[in-house]
RNA sequence: GGAGGCAUAGCUCAGUUGGUAGAGCACUUGCUUCACAUGCAAGGGGUCACAGGUUCGAGUCCUGUUGUCUCCACCA
């Protein structure tokens, strides 16, 4: 037979385990299966990117749910692939670019800088993936995606051509987000805020022909040269009057007029506004309503152009800094004061967005939003927990038209082509078409799509779509989507319209929505912070099982979780208790137990009938809460029980009978101790699959590996209510005698004699075993009544135990001792008999509820009538 | 401005349809018990943020208050 090593050591083992795997082809579904499917599709990690924990968390549990339904008998898939990742691959190439050669992706050309990255793609994409096999993930590799490849291509150029017919996509002239730093727009979406000190400044615009003028107030004032009218309320008596009148913009001496709109809010500052429609939403807004002129004043690097007159060729703050000098020179600038304010950040750079008014292209979201929103109302779609479907509800029902493209080199080109000959616009699939129209060849598109318009389509777009493939028509919709809240609104709710409006379903069931993982001190992991804990360097220290042991437990869905050194050495800890636990089962057991069934009720003492009374609820429970995604709480369960009832309490209690190797009891338990440890590695499996793995396969065994073998199942035969109830009588009063040692200070190698009085001797008699190995008897006797002097009594719902130590008991404190218990017993009488005696708890409480609560006042009134003999006694 | 989370043992967190609270770590005490000191045994420690309400019964459901975090919106 086999045998462990003396410690826990992940690193022999695991990566031999994952070659194994993959060799056999147990990630690869079967396609001849008929069973029902269970597919997810991963979340695709940015192709350039590095392991992070957000990632480790998120794989963990998809390969939980992935093992769990495999072992259950489904059909499962889990599609793996990568994302081409847009924006943050092509700064990562820019950047090595520059710092080791000097030059900007423009010297090289779009064509040149293209190659480069796919190079660097090339060299890089593979690294998230060996990584993630690190973790253990059961991901079907053969089926390995990535969203720029041909597949993803096609089925990208398929939904634009598509949409832009149904006239869902156009392209305009319209406000947008524009990042200076990466010089492209961005989505809403992409835009993150964040509070940052700034000033009102009070500028005078004086009114053409008279002497007044009016007091405009902005945090922008660079942006003074676009301003085409000064807005006011109609309502607002204070400057109705202004209504009309022209006025002239300060250094620049352009007239605007003063327009009257709604927009302007009643009462906030002082009621009138400057208006740039080129560089404000909302101005841009008001500017559509009253026909404005456009003006912008900044080139595509956020430098000031030739409207800001003599500031042109200026940095934006820079030309603000020189402005306000200026105005205030002039005598224009009435006062500053200090104001914080929310600006709008690139996601990628952190870069200041700057709106501006720009061609682009867009998704007019109008239609596709109820019906993403009835997917989730008639419970089609499934959010877990379930408080995210608000989050969903409220984003998707304030949804603006999606700008999707981009002015990148690295994405999907967007499929459109222009005529220079006839003007003409051309959306097409085909490469490189001739004008419909005059014949002459076109020019594409030079923009790219939005990263998150190709992860839209994942879940389909992998499964081979738009082709009817078997794939799709089998794993298509998936069931599980996992991933973290921070990105319901950049692709869950994307994936949700696009799935809907290309397939007609929506693209899964479920969405299990996880936090955030946090450092020891709570704080976000971030590079800038330098407080990322890299998962890797975890495997290599504590080994993948602990790491995923720490990323499942202790957390409940859709919270945030710290990670720390604590956690996971506890993991590793547990890890090693189950080794040690096996390798004890493992050197017990003997060249004749090869077989694996569980032997006959007839045959198996009380405790092994309670052992596997336990795990038989275990699994119950464990697969309960699975089903409802219940991860971490399934998984404490194992724990608890594996620790504490598996190898605390039936390992002890069945050394007494291994000890006769030869004997039938000796090997009723190690039957018994092989089948439950077995199940114990079954239903950790998900979690901890390599160390079950080695283990199972060291264990006499059926079948080649533990991840294609039946998770245990829930049998109501191996349900033995009453051998429960008497081995948790023999545990309670083991305790309670060990409890009464220690308090006493008697060293455990004292052993003393133990005299029983109890209502149920058999079980006692049968116990004697364990009350010498675990509770330091000599002896133990079954009696109907004593009243020995100088003994401890030890008084549990079951039993008196007398302990005969004369010199040991100051009888004075012993009396003190079984007063006080006597006093907290009468306590707890009492409370349940006012319990009982309320006819409200016993009409209208459960039945079952009733029936405990009168079989704890048994206990107590057994107890108590035994302390008061103890007492009298004494 | 809107929405939501969290508030439970010294720390970090569980607590699944309401039935008087659990784990890990830390702490105290005792153990070289032949699987494990990455261990074994025993123990201390909580008015479940506060105030009301529903109920026979509330950590759990409802309302409000306070503290804290997050997301969304973006009134110049």
């Amino acid at each position: 037979m086999k045998e462990l090593t003396k410690t826990y050591a992940p690193k022999e083992f695991e990566d031999r385990i994952y070659a194994t795997w993959c060799e056999k082809g147990y990630f690869t579904p079967d396609p001849a299966s008929k069973a029902p499917t269970f597919s997810i599709v991963i979340p695709p990690p940015n192709v350039t990117g590095q392991l992070h924990m957000g990632h480790a968390l998120d794989d963990t549990l998809q390969d939980i749910l992935v093992r769990y339904k495999r072992m259950q008998g489904f059909n499962t898939l889990w599609v793996p692939g990568t994302d081409h990742a847009g924006i943050a691959t092509q700064i990562k190439v820019e950047e090595q670019l520059r710092v080791n050669e000097g030059i900007t992706r423009y010297d090289l050309g779009r064509e040149k800088f293209l190659e480069r990255v796919w190079d660097w793609k090339r060299q890089y994409g593979s690294r998230i993936i060996s990584q993630l096999k690190k973790l253990g993930t059961s991901c079907d590799w053969t089926r390995e995606r990535f969203t720029m490849d041909e597949g993803c291509s096609r089925a990208v150029k398929e939904v634009f051509v598509s949409l832009y017919e149904k006239g869902l996509i156009y392209r305009g002239n319209r406000i947008i987000n524009w990042c200076p730093h990466c010089k492209t727009a961005l989505s809403d979406a992409e835009v993150e805020y964040e509070e940052q000190a700034g000033h009102f400044w009070h500028i005078r615009y004086p009114i053409k022909g008279e002497d007044g003028y009016v007091e405009i107030a902005t945090t922008r004032p660079e942006t003074m040269f676009g301003d085409t009218a000064v807005a006011v309320n109609p309502e607002d008596e204070k400057t109705r009057h202004l209504i009309g009148k022209t006025l002239i913009l300060p250094l620049v001496g352009r007239e605007i007029p003063v327009i009257a709109d709604d927009y302007v809010e009643i009462g906030f500052g002082t009621g009138c506004v400057k208006i740039t429609p080129a560089h404000d939403p909302n101005d841009f807004l008001v500017g559509q309503r009253h026909g404005l002129e456009q003006i912008k004043v900044m080139n595509d690097d956020a430098t000031m152009n030739r409207f800001a007159g003599k500031y042109e060729g200026m940095d934006r703050y820079a030309c603000r800094k020189a402005l306000i000098a200026d105005l205030e020179a002039e005598g224009y600038l009435l006062s500053t004061e200090p104001h914080s304010h929310n600006v709008g950040t690139c996601y990628r750079c952190g870069t200041t967005v700057e709106p501006l008014t720009s061609d682009q292209w867009f998704v007019k979201m109008g239609p596709m939003i109820e019906p993403s929103l009835d997917a989730v109302r008639s419970g089609a779609i499934r959010f877990i927990p379930e408080r995210f479907t608000r989050n969903y509800t409220v984003w998707m029902e304030n949804l603006h038209d999606w700008c999707i493209s981009r002015q990148l080199w690295w994405g999907h080109r967007i499929p459109a082509f222009y005529c220079d000959e006839c003007g003409e616009l051309t959306v097409t699939k085909e490469e490189s078409a001739v004008c419909p129209k005059c014949g002459k060849p076109m020019r594409q598109e030079s923009d790219v799509l939005d990263t998150w318009f190709s992860s839209a389509l994942w879940p389909f777009s992998v499964m081979g779509w738009p082709d009817e493939t078997e794939d799709l028509k089998k794993y298509y919709p998936t069931s599980t989507l996992v991933t973290g809240y921070d990105i319901i609104s950049f692709w869950v709710s994307r994936m949700i319209f696009s799935g809907l409006e290309h397939t007609g379903k929506a693209p899964f069931s479920t969405v299990l929505i996880h936090g955030l993982v946090r450092d020891a001190q709570g704080r976000k992991m971030s590079k800038s912070l330098g407080n990322g804990i890299d998962p890797l360097e975890m495997i290599d220290k504590y080994g993948a099982d602990a790491l995923r042991f720490a990323l499942a437990t202790g957390n409940a869905p859709g919270n945030d979780m710290r990670f720390s050194d604590e956690k996971i050495e506890a993991a590793r800890n547990f890890a090693n208790k189950l080794w040690n636990a096996s390798r004890f089962v493992l050197m017990n057991l003997t060249d004749d137990d090869m077989d694996l069934t569980l032997p006959r009720a007839e045959e198996m003492a009380a405790e092994d009938k309670w052992i596997v009374s336990r795990f038989n609820r275990l699994t119950r429970s464990v697969c309960e809460n699975l089903n409802n995604y219940e991860i971490g709480v399934a998984l404490s369960e194992i724990y608890d029980f594996t620790w504490d009832t598996f190898c605390d309490w039936y390992i002890e209690l069945a050394k007494s009978r291994l000890y006769d190797k030869e004997s039938e009891g000796a090997s009723v338990a190690r039957r018994t101790l092989l089948w439950c440890l077995t199940g114990i590695l079954k239903l950790l499996h998900p979690y901890m699959p390599f160390i079950t793995e080695e283990i199972f396969t060291a264990l006499p065994h059926e079948g080649e590996s533990i991840m294609i073998s039946f998770y245990p199942d829930y049998d109501e035969h191996l349900l033995f209510a009453r051998e429960e109830e008497e081995m948790e009588r023999v545990i309670s009063t083991i305790r309670a005698v060990r409890n009464r040692r220690a308090e006493m200070n008697v060293p455990p190698s004292r052993k003393a004699n133990l005299i029983v009085i109890t209502p149920y001797p058999e079980t006692f008699r049968r116990a004697t075993p364990f009350f010498e190995k675990l509770a330091s008897a000599e002896t133990l006797t079954v009696v109907d009544s004593y009243d020995g002097e100088g003994a401890v009594k030890i008084v549990t719902d079951s039993a008196t135990v007398a302990i005969p130590m004369g010199d040991l008991v100051d009888l004075e404190k012993e009396r003190a001792r079984m007063e006080a218990e006597r006093a907290k017993v009468l306590a707890e009488i009492d409370r349940i008999e006012r319990k009982l005696a309320n006819e409200g708890f016993v009409s209208k409480a459960p039945a079952a509820v009733v029936e405990g609560e009168r079989a704890k006042l048994e206990k107590y009134r057994l107890t108590l009538s035994q302390l008061e003999t103890a007492l009298a006694n004494l």
